[in-house]
DNA sequence: GTGGTCTAGACCACA
DNA sequence: GTGGTCTAGACCACA
């Protein structure tokens, strides 16, 4: 998966690479055991420093997207967490992206319609 | 409208007031025309400095949330829906949280009802 | 003429009448020697302060726009500055806004084109 | 590019800064892709707060003309055109200081002349 | 009184 | 080192 990184965005870096990783994996573009660059690796094909790509990394991994191993390095994990109601933070983040684009005209159907829409482009993967 | 600040928060100061007052806006808490307190009065009811209160208001001004009047003050702008498509901001901001609360566990199903309700609990403005 | 004031607007409402003072003026709706409102009466109709009223008249008449009679009132002057060069502070304003038009994309015939036309919707008065 | 900052002008200081290098941009003097100083050295030159230059470049960013990259300091965006219809902001603008200049006794052709030598003083950069 | 601007000094996340 | 954020205190034009 070659990631995009925008070194003008607002977004740290480090958290772009995590954000599209998790996304990655959410669509099936990163498969549960697929390995992922070193972080040497990835810092020297992003042109990025490496204490960055290592940020991203342990950042993936005290979330539990990815698992580092000493032979086969740095893994999607297998298996993911299982059901249960969306945490909170999700909740926030969904409320006030709702909340802004209703105030921009977002009717009740075309928003759901839309979020169903970026929720089955990532179906593959189920 | 109660304004509840994090200082602790990793979101900044500014941002927090923004977020609250759009959220506040459209669930119908702060209507149209309602008057905000004064940058002043802002300031010393959430203990912060003025210019932290009027970055706020300068950000909610730029985006068209609101409008300041050098005799009234501060108030919720009336018109503010320019319809149609949702941004790219907004659709890359539910990309990644759909992604997480997929990869979370959460089914479709539930993902959309929580948007629905989410949508529904500030219809009243409508 | 009907003033149209903006009072959320960045512009100060005494400088709002004065431009629009000036612009009436240089398309024919104000003819020369034609009454202007008593400042109490522009205070009373544009719904503003008799101070801010009195600041705007003062700028037009120390700028040679307007002169004051205790028998006619406010009235728009006849003589106006003769020929010669445009002055710096213009220049500059000209300088800003075609700069800002040109990173905009305006073509030079297209900006040209703008300005004459804004010049001859003025023209009936000469 | 060396800024010419007059305190005492009822500018304030950020806009006097961004209107500078919105024009230097158009002028050619600030080419694409070139280094701005950081808003450290900015305030240190021109004997400024570093909020002070730091409100000017938000707002150049803001607007589109420079990007901030955690890596390169401060840079003159590439692309800038939108191309299409002069925004109701410029006009209104030129609109005021066209009556003036009118007011003042400048001539149509006199008039179309100075602007047409103001976009080719700056044409260099095409 | 109101928003807007500015300063001097400070801390922080990021790279 | 860099941009971003925040504070305490101040001044100013505007209304």
């Amino acid at each position: 998966m070659l990631l995009e990184l925008d070194f003008s965005h607002e977004t740290p870096i480090y958290l772009q690479i995590r954000n599209q990783v998790v996304m990655g994996i959410a669509d099936g573009r990163l498969a549960a055991g697929e390995r992922l660059p070193t972080i040497r690796a990835l810092a020297r094909e992003a042109g990025i420093n490496m204490m960055t790509a290592n940020k991203a990394y342990a950042l993936l991994k005290q979330e539990g997207y990815i698992q580092t191993d000493r032979r086969s390095g740095v893994t999607v994990r297998a298996e993911l967490k299982s059901g249960g109601a969306v945490p909170d933070r999700i909740r926030s983040g969904l409320r006030l992206l709702i909340a802004e684009a209703k105030l921009g005209g977002a009717e009740r159907r075309a928003l759901l319609d839309l979020c169903g829409q970026i929720y089955d482009e990532m179906e593959e993967t189920e």
